[in-house]
RNA sequence: GCCAUUAUAGUUCAAUGGAUAGAACAGUCCCGUCCUAAGGGAUAGAUGUAGGUUCGAUUCCUACUAGUGGCACCA
């Protein structure tokens, strides 16, 4: 809580004191003090009489006027210029130069000097990054942006997916392909990284069009053999021909995640493969099976399963029956090695929320077969994202790419601002920090436990509460700086107008909404603020004139720097870029 | 079928058990340029259904309805 907070929370603790009510008591009363929506009610509020008044025995309504009466007293009339009783609540108003203890830091218990381990994002070489691996990275990053304001030693991680069988489904796929194996200098990163796309969309093609002529066909038996015995070969590395493309394919795709994540604004500290963790995950597996008291079960077709029903989980499957371990097993395997590179207090992992069931599962299975980890194991899961005006399903095999959604917005971005006086080299990187700005925020802006309908012409918009609408304030102010240039900046005697006033109220609201989002890893609270501040600052830019002829109000300026420093702290903290100009 | 999760204006989203349920877009009506991908103001409009707990429920509980995800060798 705000320190502001605290104080006001203390002296009405000291009032239930004074009324003779017994500490034990005292403790089971669950008011608060919280910042008011409604900026005209005050700055902060308690909704302390409706709470106590069971135990005072009073009508809430008096006790707030004696308690705003006690407390008008006891408090700093520096700090606070008015203290009064409304219905059942106490308002709060603060002196007009009121600011808060502005740290880089909020320190929260539960993050403060703790190590935690992010990882997200986590896509598949091979494979299309999608919309998913989008999200998981959005939300990562800002989470861990948060945990590092509240205090936490953080390192991030990303878990790729490069041995398994959407991979054999690919190097099988290829076959199929009518255009050439793309190994050339003139063919972009990104249409090599495509062609690998379509091939394992030709593969799953393939393999369901002959499941449909039956499961018994020969046809569907033929392919199914085939396809594991890739896998088996991706496996064990034991085909020197299959172990070349696959090189090639996993380099590629690492390259073009890498150009992504620059895009994105991520830098992982560490990199884990599924090629690694599966060994050490299987390894784990058998050992434990051969013990007596295996919490491992044979399956059918010798499998090796875990049966959660023990547990009020469900059964997996951790070793398949030809003996390549499951995503479970390698799953057992990544937690120690994450846990070998830094120990960890805390390990998140980010994904979209249809793996929370094998999550709860291989959790509980890393508990029970390494008790010094498995406790520090836990999930966070995201919704899925969807598209306005088109219903979007894997089945029909419409599925847009994170990338192509990127460069789809940055087009957009682009487009808007291409007749602008400016250098080329500077329209491309500022409509890719919009762009990436405008599907962040959509993404932020909501609980990001729901599924997301993200909107392209919304998201871009800059009306309406979209992240280039808050860009764009920042550049408003950079405009405005500009301008003030070699002018006189003087202080100037009259009284603040009421949008002026309300802009400077909400500024120190930030430390605040920083504190909420990080007691509820809530990073909407954030950007909600953020909306709200800038729409308080437009309001305030229409009515108020910083620049009168060649004079520059000081008060004001300085208010645009402060707002603007807010903003581009605020958007940071979300993973977002400002932008100079737009 | 079982488990999880969601349901708030026409639409997309907010709201630690408490004040008049907040925004944005779309609609209607104004104002406007120190910002030019400008922007701002006003206006109208909502808690799926039925119970329960509580002084008080959008929030907690139960049932129902509808949607989404998951339920053994994919990740």
């Amino acid at each position: 809580m705000l320190q502001i907070a605290e104080i006001i929370k203390k002296h009405c603790i000291s009032y239930l004191k004074i009324n003779n009510i017994e500490d034990i008591v005292i403790e089971s009363v669950r008011f608060t003090v919280d910042i008011n929506k409604d900026i005209d009610r005050g700055d902060l509020y308690t909704n302390f009489a409706l709470v106590s008044s069971k135990i005072l025995k009073q009508d809430p309504t008096a006790i707030a006027v004696n308690l705003a009466q006690y407390l008008d007293k006891e408090l700093d009339k520096n700090i606070f210029k008015k203290i009064e009783a409304i219905d059942n609540y106490v308002n709060f108003y603060l002196v007009d130069e009121f600011v808060s203890e502005d740290s880089e830091n909020i320190y929260h218990k539960d993050f403060d000097s703790k190590k935690i381990a992010y990882e997200y994002t986590d896509p598949n070489p091979m494979k299309e990054f999608h919309i998913g691996h989008l999200m998981s990275n959005t939300i990562g990053e800002t989470l861990s942006r948060i945990a590092q304001m509240a205090g936490a030693d953080i390192k991030r991680y990303s878990y790729q997916g490069d041995a398994g069988r959407h991979l054999a489904v690919t190097m099988w796929g290829l076959r199929f392909m009518e255009t050439p194996w793309p190994d050339a200098d003139n063919i972009s990163i990104t249409d090599k990284v495509k062609f690998l796309g379509q091939a394992y969309v030709m593969g799953n093609k393939k393999l369901s069009e002959s499941k449909e002529k039956g499961e018994d066909s020969d046809e569907y038996k033929q392919y199914m053999q085939e396809i594991e015995v890739m896998n088996q070969k991706i496996y064990d590395r034991s085909d020197e021909e299959v172990n070349i493309i696959y090189d090639q394919g996993r380099e590629w795709s690492l390259e073009k995640f890498e150009e992504l994540y620059n895009i994105l604004g991520t830098k992982f500290d560490y990199y884990f493969f599924e090629s690694k963790s599966a060994p050490v995950g299987l390894q784990i597996v058998k050992d434990d099976l051969e013990k007596e008291n295996s919490i491992f079960a044979k399956g059918d077709n010798d499998t090796v399963i875990f049966k959660g029903e023990d547990h009020g989980l469900h059964t997996r499957v951790f070793v398949t029956s030809k003996g390549i371990p499951t995503y479970e097993a390698k799953e057992i395997g990544l937690a120690k090695i994450k846990y070998d590179v830094w120990n960890f207090d805390k390990s998140i992992v980010i994904t979209a929320n249809e793996q929370n069931e094998v999550f709860k599962v291989t959790n509980k299975v890393i508990s029970l077969l390494i008790p010094d980890i498995g406790p520090k194991m836990s999930h966070i899961s995201h919704g899925m994202m969807r598209f306005v005006g088109e219903k979007m399903s894997s089945r029909t095999g419409k599925v847009i790419a994170g990338d192509e959604l990127v460069e789809d917005m940055m087009n957009a971005s682009y487009e808007k601002m291409k007749d602008r006086d400016m250098e080329e080299g500077d329209k491309k990187q500022i409509s890719q920090d919009v762009a990436v700005a405008a599907i962040k925020f959509s993404i932020l802006k909501q609980n990001f436990k729901k599924d997301i309908i993200f909107d392209k012409e919304k998201s871009l918009s800059l009306e309406g509460d979209s992240g280039p609408y808050i860009q764009y304030a920042v550049v408003r102010i950079n405009s405005i700086l500009k301008k003030t240039e070699g002018l006189e900046i003087a202080k100037t005697e009259r009284e603040l107008s009421k949008e002026t006033e309300n802009l400077n109220r909400t500024l120190w609201r930030y430390n605040h909404m920083c504190f909420k989002a990080i007691d509820e890893m809530a990073p909407q609270y954030i950007a909600q603020y953020l909306i709200d501040l800038a729409s308080r600052f437009n309001t305030f830019y229409n009515k108020n004139k910083i620049i009168e002829g060649d004079k520059v109000d000081k008060g004001l300026l300085e208010l645009c720097v402060k707002t603007k420093d807010i903003l581009t702290r605020g958007l940071d903290t979300l993973g977002i870029r400002v932008v100079e100009r737009m």
